[in-house]
RNA sequence: GCGGAUGUGGCGAAACUGGUAGACGCGCCAGAUUUAGGAUCUGGUGCCGCAAGGCGUGGGGGUUCGAGUCCCUUCAUCCGCACCA
């Protein structure tokens, strides 16, 4: 067989490719266009591993397609390039976070290429670059420059929020908003500029506001809820402890409504779904004010079961809500301060872990609004200040963790909703009827809630309300390695930064930790943070989330230094056809993105309301580890066959690199080259082998786990690494790497090869005329491939190909009639072996300036035969015959199948459909 | 606890709208070639059985002429959220 030289070909085509810009996209165009988007990566130092491309590669065979399909394809890459790698690399080692961030950028780039990624040449970017992170400040300008009308669900410039409170105050403004007084129009118009800043500040969607937030002292800095798992930090597994700061936050939650009812129109997961609704967690209920004894305030309280009121014997506050302080008596104060003390300490994960009640009695009581009982007033930490308003009014009848609570400490226990049996168990069901309830009582759970709300709003102390679970998202990071918050304060009063005045450039610090008193590293730019004219400068950066919360929206655009995105590009391009990437951004990057295009959409800079039609969560790639047995107390290395269950407590195991093993027989001279020991023992069984045990886990370098794609490539080249991942099951699916099957597919490549050149390396296509035979395999793979492709199945097109090379090799058939088309439908898989068979086929221009061929049912079911049956008007049969065999078979299956005995003896029958080894098909 | 998903050979997996279950690949078996190893080629390979035949898509039930696919129920695994009032 012919040599089928694949590292000549593939560099040849890549260069090719690159020079003459092959996937540049029209801006603009009459054409239908595609946009085609990867979640851009952190440029790690790490570079690529096999798990990474898995995504690429099904977006490149996308992109390739849908160009063949005729379409004017999108498809960009770009790098999230601020983030705290960088940084703590900087720290440790000196060199600049730019300056790392640069070179591991030329690393991903340089292996993408060697893969055959490649991207549009005109729309990339980086976050970290101040030519983009100029637009990122704007938008956060803007944010600031905004409020939130919830009267027409529309964000707005905030000067015509100030002409609101000039003429009217703010009792008639409808606005998502954290002001909880209310003022007229006489009083705003007497307030100072400083007073009337900080009640605006209330309303902006980017605000400043004192927050409990997760601070992470190792880091020195707070991250958001998403940032952090389990009470570590998610970079670095360092603790996260809860304090009070002064922090920037965007006002997410006026747009939840919002995020929660476009989501039904996506093409997402449901799981993915879910989780987003979930994470926004509307729930609906009322609001309920409690008078306090003896106090003047009040508490106000959330509940989604306003219905069970009358059993309400109870109220407990979180911790730290703030009127614990005022109606704790002096008798109780002992308690209740070690107490709070107490529930501050306990790290977040024994509360998640321990859901067993704890609390105590303040001593003071709340009135019941409808029977003006006197209820204890208690705190507890199931109560959670993040919450509704950090109060609750306890039902333990109604309520398994008040039922709980309640027993615990011996609260009285009001049935008020019959069905259940509340001396064993709370009733939790709205399912029963309401006794003990004054006017409620005989109405069903159900409908004593509209009627509950109306009467408390009717006396004036409560109302219908919506909770989110959903929080602000606090936008403040105390580092050096992020986007600069365009913010400067004069006076005591917060401005933004002009438009001409962006970006505003990180400065050049000597060092990049914070400052020895505690200040962000930004307060060593001593001559950057003061400006001309005497104000001061933010010093915080914002998050990580900031820079790709809306990068697709520069792509279409990325070099224009006047606007964000012209509205003509943007209006052509958006939104995102196919957006691919991992879950583990599903609440945090996608909830984001969602929110910035809606904001951006309400001051008219978007045309659409939701960036990503269609989302495909590719499952991660996991390694294969490789474990080695070392004696605790020698150190020796024990093959792995020689250890019993009971002497394995004796040892460690002990990662190595799983590229110096095969079939869990590690080369041990390897090792000790690798690791430079050469004094290492080990222990080897009677083969004279070194035996290892696997595991499967994350693939990561320090676990020595990660198969390199440039390795794989130089083996057997990028178009079969290709293919093999697409070959290893759904996109969506988790699972582990294992080279083994690779051979596979390779072969397939080499007999694709042999179809062209024979065995001796000659050129052996011709023009002869195809037969039926031959014309209905291709048309079955064309037809098979396509469909796979939409579907994003790319793993079934892969034996789709196989199966076509084995069975044209056996007709012996190597027609150009035949094989032109196939390598047209092969070139998105396998696009460099293509576009060199298509060149040697005689076409001077790439293989994606040609076509996606066209099946046509007429080859693939050539010998299909109708017969008119007619059954009851509506029934179809189809039979598995042969052709020639069709009306005896009829007779055949008659006999065995009852029904179709009587539909042909009873009616004559309308259509038999008869396909050559397929079954009988009856549809009713 | 709540929500979402997934259960098919020794393994990765096909079977899109109900219609010959296990395509394709790995592995394994046999043969050919090779000095050997590797590579390559040909044939076989769900399970039980010498065979005829029987049994098979986590378990149990149901709908249907027909169920991996639809419905109910149960178990197991994975992911997400988690005292959310």
């Amino acid at each position: 067989m012919g040599k089928y030289d694949f590292q000549t070909i593939e560099k040849k085509w890549q260069k090719k490719w690159k020079e003459n810009r092959t996937f540049a996209a029209e801006k603009h165009s009459s054409r239908p266009k595609y946009y085609v988007l990867d979640m851009f990566p952190y440029p790690s130092g790490a570079g690529l591993h096999v798990g990474h491309p898995l995504g690429y590669i099904a977006t490149d065979i996308t992109t390739r397609y849908k160009r063949l399909k005729g379409f004017n394809v999108l498809h960009p890459m770009g790098f999230d390039s601020f983030g705290l790698p960088a940084e703590q690399f900087a720290i440790k080692t000196g060199v600049h976070p730019a300056e790392n961030t640069r070179q591991n950028i030329a690393r991903y780039l340089e292996q993408m290429e060697i893969m055959g990624f490649h991207y549009d040449p005109d729309a990339t970017l980086s976050t970290s670059y101040p030519s983009y992170y100029k637009w990122t400040q704007w938008i956060f300008v803007k944010l600031f420059e905004h409020w939130y009308d919830k009267a027409i669900e529309s964000a707005r410039p905030i000067s015509q929020l100030e002409d609101l409170f000039a003429a009217h105050g703010n009792v008639s403004v409808s606005a998502a908003t954290s002001q909880k007084s209310y003022f007229s129009a006489d009083e705003w118009n007497g307030y100072s500029p400083a007073q009337r800043s900080s009640i605006l500040m209330n309303y902006r969607l980017a605000y400043l506001a004192d927050a409990t937030v997760n601070w992470c002292p190792a880091l020195g800095t707070v991250l958001a809820n998403e940032e952090v798992k389990d009470g570590k930090s998610e970079r670095g597994g360092h603790p996260v402890e809860r304090r009070l700061m002064q922090q920037w936050m965007l006002r997410i939650t006026a747009y939840s409504d919002r995020l929660l009812d476009s989501l039904r129109d996506l093409d997402w997961s449901d799981s993915m779904k879910s989780m987003q609704t979930h994470w926004i967690g509307r729930s609906e209920g009322a609001s309920i004010v409690y008078k306090v004894d003896g106090v003047s305030d009040t508490i106000e309280v959330f509940t989604t079961r306003p219905d069970t009121l009358f059993g309400n014997t109870f109220m407990v506050l979180a911790p730290e809500h703030p009127l614990v302080e005022k109606i704790t008596t002096d008798a109780q104060r002992g308690e209740v301060e070690a107490y709070i003390q107490w529930a501050k300490n306990r790290p977040e994960i024994d509360r998640i872990a321990d859901t067993t009640k704890t609390g105590v009695f303040t001593g003071g009581h709340a009135i019941h609004p409808l029977t003006g009982k006197k209820l204890p007033i208690w705190i507890a930490d199931y109560v959670v200040i993040t919450y509704g308003t950090g109060a609750i009014m306890a039902v333990p009848a109604h309520d398994e963790r008040d039922y709980e609570f309640a027993h615990k400490f011996g609260i009285e226990i009001i049935e008020v909703i019959a069905g259940g049996d509340i001396s064993k168990e709370a009733f939790i069901s709205k399912e029963g009827t309401m006794v003990h309830s004054d006017f409620l009582n005989g109405l069903k759970a159900t409908a004593a809630i509209p009627a509950i709300i109306r009467r408390l709003e009717e006396m004036g102390i409560g109302k219908r309300e919506v909770t989110y679970r959903q929080r602000d998202v606090i936008w403040s990071r105390q580092r050096y390695w992020g986007e600069p918050t365009p913010i400067y304060y004069k006076d005591g009063v917060a401005y933004a930064l002009s438009e001409d005045e962006l970006p505003l450039v990180l400065p050049e610090i000597d060092e990049y930790k914070p400052s020895e008193t505690g200040e962000p590293p930004l307060s060593r730019a001593k001559d950057w943070k003061i400006r001309p004219d005497g104000g001061i400068l933010d010093l915080n950066t914002m998050p990580g989330l900031a820079g790709s919360s809306w990068y697709f929206l520069r792509y279409p655009d990325a070099a224009n230094d006047k606007q964000l995105v012209n509205p003509e590009i943007e209006k052509y391009w958006m939104p995102v056809d196919l957006y691919v990437g991992g879950t583990e951004h599903a609440v945090g990057h996608l909830m984001y993105s969602r929110f910035w295009t809606k904001f951006l959409h309400d001051i008219g800079i978007v045309s659409v309301e939701e960036p990503f039609k269609r989302l495909v969560n590719q499952g991660m790639i996991q390694g294969v580890s490789q474990l080695m047995y070392r004696h605790k107390v020698t150190n020796e290395y024990v093959s792995a066959d020689l250890i019993s269950d009971e002497e394995k407590g004796d040892y460690s195991l002990i990662h190595t690199d799983v590229n110096i093993v095969r079939n869990q027989v590690m080369d041990v001279e390897a090792y000790k080259k690798w690791t430079r020991d050469s004094s290492a023992k080990f222990q080897l069984n009677e083969n004279g082998e070194f035996r290892t045990i696997s595991q499967v886990e994350k693939m990561s370098k320090s676990l020595f786990n990660t198969v390199n794609p440039d390795d794989i490539c130089a083996q057997y080249g990028a178009d079969t690494l290709r293919l093999y991942e697409m070959f290893l099951g759904p996109i969506e699916i988790a699972k582990p790497w294992i080279t083994d099957g690779i051979t596979g597919v390779h072969s397939f490549l080499k007999r694709t090869w042999g179809l062209f050149y024979g065995d001796n390396d000659e050129w052996i296509v011709t023009d002869e005329a195809p037969s039926a035979e031959e014309l209905k395999i291709l048309h079955k793979t064309i037809k098979k491939v396509e469909e796979g492709i939409e579907r994003f199945a790319f793993n079934t097109c892969v034996p789709a190909f196989m199966v076509f090379a084995k069975e044209i090799a056996r007709l012996n058939c190597n027609k150009r009639a035949i094989l032109e088309p196939f390598v047209q439908v092969l070139s998105p898989f396998a696009p460099h072996i293509s576009e060199d068979l298509w060149e040697a086929l005689g076409h001077s221009s790439s293989i994606l300036l040609s076509s996606f061929p066209q099946w046509e049912e007429k080859y693939i079911a050539e010998d299909e035969i109708e017969y008119p049956v007619q059954i009851n008007g509506k029934v179809r049969v189809r039979i598995a015959v042969s052709a020639e065999a069709a009306e005896e078979e009829i007779r055949n299956i008659t006999l065995e199948n009852e029904v179709v005995k009587q539909w042909l003896e009873g009616k004559s029958p309308k259509k038999i459909i008869v396909v050559p080894g397929r079954i009988v098909n009856v549809v009713v």
